[in-house]
DNA sequence: TTGCGAACCATACAGTTGTTTGAAACTGTG
DNA sequence: CACAGTTTCAAACAACTGTATGGTTCGCAA
């Protein structure tokens, strides 16, 4: 039907064929699919899904202008690719609760999850394309979108209502839980988002050298924020009390079937 | 040169012209004008600067494609002056401390800051354009965004940095004051950046219907993390206790010469 | 009416976009 | 070497973009 390499097949897949093929220095296929998702993700996070242009991006990759079409089947499904990449790189260097366990009070495990997040949205290099590339995602939506929501955000953000219910209490309402932990999403993504706000308000502060900082802020800010909620009064979202709280409606991210 | 009415005018003159000339029902180029830039309002928020087509625009106006050159010099001139519109517009309707003066106690105050703030970001209709625009700019930056610190943002965050100051007391530090501010920034701009997100973890909720119940939210959340703020260990920026504290590098947006 | 400038219009233009195509180069295998 | 499959390549394609152009219509004063 097409041309290239197995378009119907999941990426993993061609990984592993590939893999299975060439497993010392990867085949010259799987060599130039790499250099194309390392220029895209490039690209794509300093000029967006739509503003970045084949031509660039094969330019960059040292690879022909119909090497995209040939190997992902379209910009779109490159896109797509390079947006799994690299949550998968920034999730694997930057642990949604770095450098804690479960048994840890909340108190810490919180602390973990905004110093992590930080990392995640303001770390140079490699990683940091994740954040930039959500950040577009939120302004302007590609069908990219559901994806990263049921694959990644429904279950870190449940992850972060389970921690803020333990901080609160039982009495805690599940629309006071979901109102914290947007307040404190809130501050995390917004040094990333408001990136070109600060630099100009600002200049030469709050990026990522002063991740630790902004951290410690952050944890003691939403920490007297969360400990002053008296959450007795009316709940309008019902479910009070529960001890496994589902903070979004849809799926957690590791019950997919 | 070029044709077009008084290109080299500003917004404001042309205004004030075409009213002499015409004070009842503004002369057919007014009128064009105006057409021109409410469908250019809806467009530009809908799909962003360079993703919106001039002859999109021209058609949702019902004028030629030929009319932004005409009328504007162009789709860059069109977009400051959408952008200037809109941001004018929103300021009337939600002014930066709604039904409050500056005799009432700072927490009331901001109250007002946070509540207005949600509402320009919130609000449907015509004024929501600019929050929309705003996410956008600081999604991806066009040169108008220069003009859009300086002229406004510089302003409404050295307003919120002094009431900040006075409920931190004075001896709170500018960099304190700088991150508590960027944290009550961060709560009300979320609702909007994140619309797209938030829309597909918990639907509708957490909209223009809402703004009552975040705003007593966020305030109270801020609130708590402000008081709870022991300002008295070092302080990396200077000027503490300075009485009118200047929150940003830029000039304030009264000083204009 | 005539004259004149402002406003509008259909059309054309040059540039860029993602994608397609058919052939060439390369790869490993018999 | 010969051959088949994979990968790369230059060129072309159709669609769409912002802008420019030259002529037409409109409003109004003389």
């Amino acid at each position: 039907m097409s041309a290239g390499p197995a378009l119907d097949a999941t990426p993993e897949t061609i990984g592993a064929a590939a893999a299975d093929q060439n497993s010392a220095a990867g085949s010259s296929s799987a060599q130039t699919r790499e250099r194309l998702i390392e220029a895209a993700g490039q690209v794509f996070a300093e000029r967006g899904f739509r503003q970045a242009t084949i031509r660039q991006i094969c330019n960059r990759a040292g690879a022909n202008i119909a090497a995209v079409n040939y190997h992902f089947g379209g910009k779109r499904h490159l896109y797509a690719a390079v947006l799994r990449d690299a949550h998968r790189r920034s999730h694997d260097e930057f642990p949604i609760f770095l450098d804690t366990d479960p048994t840890d009070p909340p108190e810490e495990r919180l602390r973990a999850f905004i110093r992590s997040f930080l990392l995640r949205m303001l770390a140079p290099g490699r990683p940091a394309w994740h954040g930039r590339l959500m950040i577009r995602e939120m302004a302007d939506p590609t069908p990219a979108l559901d994806e990263l929501v049921r694959d990644s955000i429904t279950g870190h953000f449940a992850d972060l209502g389970q921690v803020l219910h333990e901080l609160m209490g039982p009495q805690a309402s599940l629309e006071s839980v979901r109102l914290h932990a947007m307040s404190i999403v809130a501050q995390c993504l917004f040094y990333r988002m408001a990136r070109p706000v600060i630099e100009r308000l600002v200049p030469g502060r709050y990026g990522s050298d002063e991740v630790e900082a902004l951290a410690q802020h952050i944890t003691a800010f939403s920490l007297a924020g969360i400990r002053a909620s008296d959450d007795t009064k009316g709940d309008a979202g019902g479910a009070s009390g529960a001890s496994k709280m589902d903070i979004g409606s849809a799926r957690h991210r590791s019950d997919q079937p």
